[in-house]
Parts: structure tokens; C-alpha cells; sequence
DNA sequence: CAGTGGTCTAGACCACGAT
DNA sequence: TCGTGGTCTAGACCACTGG
């Protein structure tokens, strides 16, 4: 059996005697246990953090990967409700809220020219004080006023519903893997690089008029997609 | 910037002037260019795959990846028409027909006591000539008799609903990141450790039995998956 | 056969984290 | 300050592909 292979197998071994969560022996210390070389002690753990069984954080260390968070898109449950039901305690982050031009993308999605003014909310959620996922809303400061002054850690349905009278109806979102972007994966702690899944969501009123845009960066290891269909 | 990145951006540059498909250079004509390492080329390389801009095929060198097969898990939609309706070439091969005991996931799924008898069906889709998913599917050998005996390189929905009469009416499929396994990445003329889709899917008839337990491996940047919710 | 990627060694220097 | 992972070099041998 190929040496990383070894190492892979030893590592799950750790990973079913430990705690979700807890930290793995460092690079050189694996290093030393099978007298081999950075390179294929990392291959090694490369491989398991493909397989969503251990993270990175940046420059602190290997851990084992909690239980994925089951998540259906179809549904529209609160996250909150869902993490808790799960099992975990979610946390939600206010990282930035800017306005101004936004990427050209947005400005398609909403079919506007660029001179409308788009509100840009940075969230994290963490579970069990673990950063999970990087979400970007955009949505039309004209359409929400003073957004900045209202509280951005809930459920931003209820407060567009709440404080705006508008209504979530229908959503559209688009769902493929790719690598974590350097600007994302520092708001998450984590390293540029690692796969993660990325869902791009549009989200519209009852009249079909497209009102948020949202882009979720997940941890790819911390969420299972669960879809029903009859 | 650093040396990977610079790399990155040059093969982001080549990808922009080569059709899909086309061949990259060499790791060690890169390493030449770049006056550089393979582990630094292979940095780029591998995260550019992770990103789904590139792929490999086992020692016959890395490509330029083809544009995303968009697909909406909630809508049973033919394989062959999905892929007809985007551009592709579909084709379907099949790997192998067994039968016998299964794994004990398929026996918890079906609900039935180890003495039950499984269909073990392997097959390869792909997309213009590119192998993009590896299917297995569980099935009853009492349920289907002569299965083997079948055509099984079309929609396996239809072979049920026309020779066994047996139809399928709703499913579940859970759908999470992983890292291709050594098995199946050779059935895939690929790499194991690459990223990949993996899906569950459970099919069940008008009367809510298990008629199929379907485990699907999608290379990941050959797939998009769209979801609306109303 | 030459060329490809797959695996592996034995180092190095750096930025950043924990303390 | 020391330990961590992040980046990088300059090689090596092997299995397999393709001509």
C-alpha cells in the first residue's frame, strides 16, 4: 500500500477515536511517525479534507470534521430552526454591509442599468462556533431603505417581510463545486483552495420581480444537500 | 503575487484561447516556463481542477474542462434529452451486471433481512466522449428476474416501467462533496482524490416501496445542479 | 521508446498563531 | 518565542501512455 495511503488510515483511525472538532497531530509529527516528508504527509491529508472527514484552519491546524449539517433547498426553513433540530447551535456574523456598484453579474440578474445602487450584505454562519459558510446578499437600496440601520444577523425573509412588506414567493438556485476564493476563505478562517460548494440564489416577490441575490460559499464537508421529489 | 498564482493566471490565459477538451502543456514544460518546481506547477494544476476549470485523466496529462451539464434533481428528466437539450453527445456504457449479497447500506435501505438476492449494476455516462459519471444501482433480483438479459445502457426508468411494469412515482437523493475512491476513479479512466458528487438516490413506487437504491459519482466540474423552489 | 503524470525524499524560508 | 501550516526547490524512481 502507497505510503499517504497508510497515513490516511492511521489518521482515520485518530478520527474515530477522537471528538468532532478536535485537532490532529501536526504535519511533523506525522512526519516523523512514518519517516517520510511533508509532501506525503500532506497528500495524505489533502485527500481526507477532499473527502469532508478533517479542515483546515489557516496556519492552526488539522481538525476532524463535525456531522455534515442536512439541508434541503427546496424547503425554505429558517437556519436557525434547521441547525437546532440537527443538533447544533448556530451563529450568524455581520462581516460588511457596503453600497454602491456591484459586480456586473448583479446587475444582469436584476436587469437594471448601472446606475442603480445595490446594498451588499456580508454574512458568517457558523455551527457550534465553526464557520460554515461566506453568504453575499445584493439587493436594491431604493427598494430597502436604511437596510444598514436594521438588525442583519436573522432571517433576512422575515425582515423583508417585516420591516419592508415584501414577500419571498419563489427562488432559483444554481449549485456546483469549486475552490474556496483567497478573499472568501479568509472571512471564514480557513484556506484559499479548499473545495467548496457554491450556490447562487435569486429570490422573487409574487409579481416574478427578482428581489435578493445571494451567493453561499459552504464548507463542502459541513453540508449533505437533501432533495425530495414526487 | 505568489508563483502558483502566477501559474494559475497563465493556464487561465491559455484556457480562454483552447477549445474545451484540448490538452494543457506538460508539468514539466510549465515547470521549464516558470523556472519552478512540480510541486509548485502542480499546486496550480490541482487547484484549478478543484475549481472545475481543468481535469486530468491518469497519466495521459490534464484538460481543458467542457462547459457544466445543468441538472434539476426534482425534475426526472431522461439523461439522453437533458444532455441532447445542452449540446451534448450522451452515451452510456455499461461496466458490469452482478448479482448477489450488497453492502449492508443497500440491506438497511431496502429493509430486508441478508438473505435477499441484489442486482449490482455499473455504468459509465459520458458526455462528448468524456466519462463524467459512474453509476451503481441496487436493485431486487426477484423483484426484476433476467435482468441481465436486458438492455441496460438506456433509461433504467424506462426498462422498469415497460418490461417489469413497475413504475416510479417519487425519490430522495442526498447529495454531498466528496473525493473520488480508488475503485471508481479507474471505471472513470480518472484520479482518485479528485473532487466529485456524490449522490444517494432512493426511488420508490406508488406505494412507497424501495424499488432502486442508486449511488452516483459525477465528476464535479462536469456538473451544474439547479433547484427551484415555488 | 520517450514522455506523461504518480509518488516520494530532504531539505528551505516565511507569515502567522498561541503563549 | 516557538510551533504551526504555506510556499517552494531540486532532485529521484516508477507505472503507464502513445507513437
Amino acid at each position: 500500500m502507497l505510503l499517504y495511503q497508510q497515513i490516511k488510515q492511521y489518521i482515520t483511525k485518530l478520527i474515530d477515536d477522537k471528538q468532532q472538532g478536535v485537532k490532529l497531530p501536526s504535519e511533523r509529527q506525522l512526519l516523523e511517525k512514518f519517516n517520510s516528508s511533508r509532501i506525503t504527509v500532506r497528500e495524505a491529508l489533502f485527500r481526507m479534507e477532499t473527502e469532508g472527514l478533517i479542515y483546515r484552519q489557516n496556519r492552526k491546524g488539522w481538525f476532524v470534521s463535525p456531522a455534515r449539517l442536512r439541508w434541503n433547498p427546496v424547503k425554505k426553513v429558517n437556519y436557525y430552526q434547521l441547525a437546532k433540530e440537527q443538533g447544533f447551535t448556530p451563529n450568524t456574523q455581520l462581516v460588511a454591509i457596503n453600497h454602491g456598484k456591484a459586480a456586473t453579474v448583479v446587475y444582469q440578474a436584476f436587469e437594471q442599468t448601472s446606475s442603480e445602487i445595490f446594498w451588499e450584505v456580508y454574512r458568517v454562519r457558523s455551527l457550534d462556533e465553526r464557520p460554515v459558510m461566506l453568504e453575499e446578499i445584493y439587493c436594491q437600496q431604493r427598494v430597502f431603505p436604511q437596510l444598514h440601520d436594521k438588525a442583519l444577523e436573522g432571517s433576512i425573509t422575515t425582515l423583508f417581510s417585516q420591516d419592508y412588506n415584501i414577500a419571498i414567493c419563489s427562488e432559483q438556485s444554481s449549485i456546483h463545486v469549486t475552490a474556496l476564493p483567497d478573499d472568501k476563505a479568509e472571512l471564514l478562517n480557513l484556506n484559499a483552495g479548499s473545495p467548496c460548494i457554491k450556490i447562487i440564489r435569486k429570490r422573487f416577490c409574487p409579481q416574478q420581480r427578482l428581489i435578493d441575490y445571494n451567493i453561499e460559499y459552504w464548507v463542502h464537508g459541513a453540508i449533505e444537500i437533501v432533495v425530495e421529489s414526487y
